[in-house]
DNA sequence: CTTGACCATATACCTTGGTATAAGGTCAAT
DNA sequence: ATTGACCTTATACCAAGGTATATGGTCAAG
């Protein structure tokens, strides 16, 4: 059930350094130790590793994971910050959702006048993303 | 008509040097020359800078971008490999968004529990994105 | 009781995606 | 014909997010 650096670091591969790092950075709690000092987790941290993994590749910067992380349900006042921040994260992760939309609908129309044979040799997947400018940060 | 390229960094808000960077990087085409050597730029210019800025934001490595970039309509065999890269792009895009609207809805639930205070102090975050671990990549 | 595979810290280095600075040419306006 | 705001190239530097390396301790197996 308690598993050493480089069996979490196996399990959800990534470098042990990165792990390391992680917890420098304050993205990982300090583990509990061996009373040799060896780091001791629990298979949670695979998960949050994993977590960790995905949210970059969906742009999500360190600092911005760690807020996501940070995110939990509160008594009182606590909860009322809470749940502003959660509901500023959907906002973004919303947005995010439909620029991804709007470029795949363009590779859609990409792909369909290809397979009609219509030649468009101006670049078309320019078409993608072109409004939203100013309210997007 | 012609930009030169401060113009176009005003325009898109970016940084002059990031211009030429990208020019150096394959991401912008050399643009013609006056006789004195200022770049002159077209005013899709602008469009590619955003639509370059905006992919970055939706997770794009600069060479992924070159990538979509590069992908157009074209005759005969050639079309069919842009055809075939195409949807292979539209396949990347897709998961993603399915990535971020998992991630939505656990927000959701996040949110709404904290509107009913229900505490939920273990870090309910994480259950976003656990499985197609090994089908991505 | 030593060997090999782990773990620890500290420090240095790498890649990506820029940004800044130096040294100089261009050009429109005064 | 000079000033200021542009442009050029070349080179150096920066921040984020790791990754490698040096040096040494731990521990189970033979």
């Amino acid at each position: 059930m308690a598993l050493t650096i480089g069996q979490v670091a196996d399990a959800a591969d990534v470098n042990i350094q990165t792990i390391r790092y992680y917890e420098r950075r304050g993205l990982f709690p300090t583990p509990r130790r061996t009373p040799a000092g060896y780091r001791l987790y629990a298979d949670d941290a695979v998960a949050r590793l994993r977590f960790i993994k995905h949210a970059q590749e969906l742009g999500f910067s360190l600092r911005e994971i760690q807020e996501l992380l940070g995110l939990r349900v509160r008594h009182g006042a606590a909860c009322d910050a809470g749940e502003r921040k959660t509901r500023q994260k959907i906002e973004v992760v919303q947005q995010r959702i439909r620029d991804l939309q709007r470029m795949r609908r363009t590779l859609d129309r990409l792909a369909a006048a290809c397979t009609a044979r219509r030649p468009t040799d101006d670049c078309p997947i320019l078409e993608v993303l072109e409004d939203h400018d100013d309210i997007s940060h």
